[in-house]
DNA sequence: TCAAAAGTGTTATCCTTACACCCATGT
DNA sequence: ACATGGGTGTAAGGATAACACTTTTGA
């Protein structure tokens, strides 16, 4: 119970870089295609103290960009699910991390030698995405699709586990008197991946329902959806709780403009009066006397984020509520 | 950024294993005095698929213990700070989990052949617990021995530095306005390792505030006092929106021996009224209809949890108020 | 003058917190 | 009868969610 032999296991740090960009949630992946994959850099022990400066070193490096709020997400262990049945890597473990920025135009050049690129996040989830209203697609495909996964089977045997997914389906999806939770982004995508509803359950040859295969969102390699999926879980919820939101905004900003940065992240429409009250409530942003040059109306204060709240209050966060 | 060439290190899974002894929240150790350690298993990929098959399996075989709940915890690389300076294991990653259970008469014989043992979680962090009102200690020694942590190097250059510290002191420890938030357990432990008020700081060669150096709590190897911290952390988080303690509770019980429970993991005392009508509304318990034969007063009923809540709510916890 | 976006005042509702009191049993 | 712990009804206060309306600019 207290020895020391451990089998060699080689350490990757995969990084989920998030940025927001106008009204879109923007993830940073390298390659194209049905390549894309998360940025992923080695740990070497000898060289950095600990997993989080190993990070920010080659981040930093490869992409010249700053790197604001960085946090642990989970460590991947998994050799099958998930990954490719007979890939090289499978003594790989990878420690996954949530890093948050904003687009620089110092950083460009730097991303196009990576072969890294920008891409809405909303691509890879697009049934997250409700800020325009419940998405068309979970009511066209998803979850006709998933209450056939409930159904495979029929009634006896399979019935229990049939009642099970029932459960599952609609703790994670909402309806029948459940909500829908925004933070549930993980659960949602491991019961598409179970159903066979993605382009990496198919490739990882598990069984689909449907007769006609459909692939929801853009795929990634190896199991890097999966990890960004964890990524949007933890950072809607975070946002609930800590003013992480203001690592993604510019130094000065418009209340509409951090509204937006919420709601991209979100997924969710937020009710306008209610989110501003709560920001003035919360002594979050304090006004800079300028105004914007209006896009169209009434031309906007412009506020900063008060640092002092985070010596002030004990949890400073938005815990927005709906519509 | 994208390349596979990653240096080969060994991956270790800890876990504080914890269960609920009439008031006390216990977690097993192994070893004894200065050298109590948590319970340490090698993951070996060959042979278990993920990390958490490869933990029940060690657990179970060497302890005969029903782990019930397990979660990860955080995953430590660091080299440094808070482990022996000349460590031997430099290179080995740890993997931190939770795990929950009940203590069961059947596996003690199996508890002493591993010369594992439980012990009282408070005896680590005794200024953690706050059931019988705040800990006189924090008033007698802590508090005062930060204050100087605090003002230590006196004002010109240092004076920013001691600024940032008295802010952090506030936040973790409360006072000033600030609550004492009983989550930041983690937080709190990272103070006293910096101040040097703690036995692990003493040992990796930090200075202490104080002439007279005391050491806070019964000290454990490496960096796992840090971890069961992190653990606590956790576990007293997600009572508050997940039926974890359930899996600490024997199938039937009265709801002061679960109200009891609560607190013991908390730290706090609780409102009886409100924790029974939350616990009712909640509709997280059943009657079984039995009574308890009574250890003094009226009996009292006794209940059991109410698995089907697990398929009701989203997020059946108990959301726990003040006194 | 009108469109477009900024910005505000007020109310209904629920949830949290706290109060004080009664009940059933063993000695 | 009384000590001991079990068990309950109800009211005050605060946070949340929703309502509709006014203001300031550019075209």
């Amino acid at each position: 119970m207290n020895e020391d032999t451990t089998r060699a296991i080689e350490i990757g740090l995969n990084a989920v870089i998030v940025s927001v960009l106008g009204p879109a949630p923007m993830v940073l992946v390298v390659g194209s295609g049905a390549r894309e994959a998360l940025p992923f850099g080695p740990f070497d022990p000898l060289r950095h103290r600990t997993f989080e400066i190993g990070l920010r070193s080659w981040v930093e490096a490869q992409t010249a960009l700053n790197i604001g709020h960085v946090e642990q997400l989970y460590t991947f262990g998994d050799r099958g699910r998930h990954s490719q049945p007979d890939d090289a890597r499978a003594h790989v473990v990878s420690v996954g991390y949530l890093a948050l920025t904003r687009q620089s135009p110092e950083s460009e050049e730097a991303l196009t030698m990576a072969n890294a690129n920008w891409r809405p996040w909303y691509g890879y989830f697009p049934w997250e995405d409700w800020r325009d209203g419940r998405p068309d697609m979970l009511d066209a495909f998803i979850l006709p699709a998933l209450e056939q996964w409930t159904t495979a089977g029929g009634p006896g045997p399979d019935a229990r586990r049939g009642q099970r997914r029932k459960d599952r389906l609609r703790l994670s999806f909402g309806g029948d008197g459940s909500p829908w939770d925004e933070e549930r982004v993980l659960e949602r995508y491991e019961l598409l991946y179970e159903a066979g509803l993605l382009e990496e359950a198919r490739r990882d040859g598990r069984p689909c329902v449907l007769d006609t295969p459909i692939a929801l969102g853009h795929p990634m390699q190896f199991d890097h959806r999966r990890i960004l999926a964890t990524a949007i879980s933890r950072l809607r919820g975070k946002l609930k709780y800590r003013p992480v939101v203001f690592e993604l905004m510019p130094p000065e900003f418009t209340l509409t403009e951090l509204q937006g940065t919420v709601e991209a992240i979100s997924g969710r429409h937020l009710h306008k009066q209610n989110f501003r009250r709560l920001v003035e409530t919360a002594e979050l942003v304090e006004p800079t006397g300028a105004a914007s040059t209006s896009t169209g109306g009434r031309p906007a204060a412009l506020f900063r984020f008060r640092r002092e709240i985070l010596r002030e209050r004990p949890a400073p966060g938005l815990r927005v509520g709906g519509r």
